[in-house]
DNA sequence: CCCGATCTATG
DNA sequence: CACATAGATCGGGT
């Protein structure tokens, strides 16, 4: 019997970001787990013990129903542990596994009883190693973030996934059909244009039509010559005015929008849903990211795009679906970690931060920034938490280096403790070897002391961002909490369905819509103590478009 | 059939 | 020469 880690193999790395192995699909485990008649765990694993002695593990601890459901609903642990596996080259026992080098799959395509002995013998498994990652977990002071927000943040994942969200197919073909006159019209004149059909989709049969063809001006140079993104191609439409590019823009518009519908469609359980799948232990910074498909990037900014979200719609028994976000979050985050006086007294007062701030470096009274200056002010408070530099700055508002660093030197004379903060934070984390959120969620970055300059750079700039990404990541991954426990708590029947980062989405049922909304309010705003306030905007209607505000 | 490159959607 | 993601398509290489 021998319950160590293999002594040939290599110490667990400590690394900044976990690994994206996850053990699907949640929905399934979360159904199974919920199934009142699920005997047939205990025969899954006594397979899977046997499976694991005959490999010189040993199980410890409390081997019974209990403690096998303790783990199974441990995704986090779980997923770091199996990929942990997978680098070391271990077979895991589980039949249907297949494990190339560095990589490590769980399948269940089997019928459900494949499914949950798959389910408990990964369990069994992660049962057998957890203690080797307990070294590690402690080293990290993470054990509370995992077992008072990670650990019951997946089960409100899992009840998320399950709900799904309820999808009108007819409005989705509407869609499809318009969209498909504006694309076959969009090809049409595109090749009218240039005299010749070409395929519209590959960037570097676009190259020969602009640059040797037509013989346009070069664009932003890229590994296989110049490049035609969107921002190019509206310069060289500026610049040139020729109706190819006109035609490209729409048809690529109309091509992208139409793909992601075809996509979505195909995506419809037969519940007439779609159940994304999120993963906590993907994003570095402890966001939750969506996939499969992925209900997180769902367009907005264009109206064309936002036409999208009409689609998701409230299903029969639900009055409404009600959208909640944090405005400014980040901002606030940043205002609350740099302690700047100036700030936290704008928050504070309810004024428009990026007015306040624009009347501040413009010298002029808050009634007169103009929409240029405040979207100029915008673009810059947004960008200092990415690591901003003049020339970045520049270029996003195409603006001259000088007037950008003039922008900057401005900002930092006015909000000095904004400036000291992002300095500091990022010592810091060079002595540390880490970023850290409010709630102690660490970013591990090695390359702070790299002497490679553009490694180094990187590391900086992620350490600028990383608190405060991650700090937001943290706090409404409390208000999930919150809320999920208040609609509990009252007794209602209304449900949370999607999270986007800075937004929760849910479905209220029938004469519950004032109480949901003073709750929802309630929690995100109450999620984090900040010496700043938390506000959330609601918006309801009967599709996600008509809840946006 | 895999994979890097390119492009684009979100916060 | 901005932070964090997911994913489609193209096209060259195995």
């Amino acid at each position: 019997m021998q319950p160590r880690w293999p002594s040939s193999a290599p110490a667990p790395q400590s690394t900044s970001t976990l690994p994206p192995w996850t053990l699907r699909p949640r929905t399934r485990l979360a159904a199974w787990l919920r199934d009142p008649e699920a005997p047939k765990v205990i025969h899954g694993f006594k397979a899977a013990l046997k499976a694991l002695t005959a490999r010189g593990l040993e199980l410890e601890g409390v081997v019974d129903d209990t403690s096998i459901s303790g783990y199974l609903i441990q995704p986090d642990r779980r997923t770091y542990e199996l990929a942990e596996l997978a680098q070391h080259h271990l077979n895991v026992g589980i039949p249907a596994a297949t494990a190339k080098a560095g990589q490590l799959e769980l399948s269940f395509d089997g019928d459900d009883n494949a499914a949950a002995d798959a389910l408990v013998q990964a369990a069994a498994v992660v049962l057998a190693l957890s203690r080797f990652f307990e070294d590690e977990l402690r080293e990290r002071r993470a054990e509370e973030l995992l077992s008072t927000l990670e650990l019951p943040v997946s089960r409100v994942l899992a009840d998320m996934e399950l709900a799904g969200i309820a999808i009108d197919m007819d409005k989705m073909d509407d869609q499809l059909a318009d969209l498909a006159r504006v694309i076959d019209q969009a090809q049409e004149q595109a090749f009218a244009a240039i005299g010749h059909e070409v395929n519209l989709g590959s960037p570097k049969q676009l190259q020969t039509v602009l640059f040797d063809e037509l013989q346009l001006p070069k664009t932003k140079k890229i590994k296989s010559g110049y490049t035609t993104d969107a921002a190019s191609l509206k310069s060289l439409l500026e610049k040139t005015g020729h109706e190819f590019l006109v035609q490209l823009m729409a048809h690529r518009e109309a091509a992208k929008l139409r793909q992601m519908i075809e996509s979505l469609k195909k995506s419809v359980a037969e519940d007439g849903r779609i159940h994304t799948t999120y993963a906590q232990n993907v994003a570095a910074t402890g966001r939750i990211s969506s996939n499969n498909p992925n209900l997180q990037n769902i367009p907005i900014r264009s109206e064309e795009g936002r036409r999208v979200r009409g689609i998701f719609v409230v299903s029969d028994g639900y009055e409404c679906l009600l959208s909640a976000d944090y405005s400014q979050i980040e901002m606030r985050i940043m205002a609350h970690l740099s302690g700047d006086a100036g700030l936290i007294q704008a928050y504070k007062d309810g004024e428009d931060l990026h007015r306040f701030v624009g009347s501040n470096i413009f010298h002029v009274p808050t009634d007169q920034v103009t929409s240029a200056m405040r979207s100029k002010v915008k673009a810059m408070s947004y960008g200092l938490a990415y690591g901003l530099t003049s020339f970045g700055l520049s270029k996003q508002l195409e603006i001259s280096v000088d007037e950008a660093r003039t922008l900057m030197k401005d900002y930092f004379d006015r909000f000095g403790a904004v400036r000291d903060y992002l300095r500091g934070v990022v010592d810091q984390a060079r002595v540390d070897g880490y970023t850290a959120t409010i709630e102690g969620r660490r970013r591990y970055l090695p390359d702070l002391t790299s002497t490679d300059r553009q490694l180094r750079e990187n590391a900086e700039r992620i350490a600028l961002n990383s608190p405060i990404q991650g700090s937001a990541a943290d706090i409404i991954k409390r208000a999930m909490l919150g809320v999920h426990a208040e609609l509990q708590a009252q007794g209602l029947k209304s449900r949370m369905l999607l999270q986007v980062h800075d937004e929760l989405v849910l479905e209220v049922a029938a004469g519950e819509r004032d109480s949901v909304e003073k709750l929802v309010t309630g929690q995100m705003a109450a999620a984090a103590d900040l010496s700043v306030p938390l506000e959330v905007q609601i918006g309801v209607g009967p599709s996600w478009y008509d809840a946006g505000h």
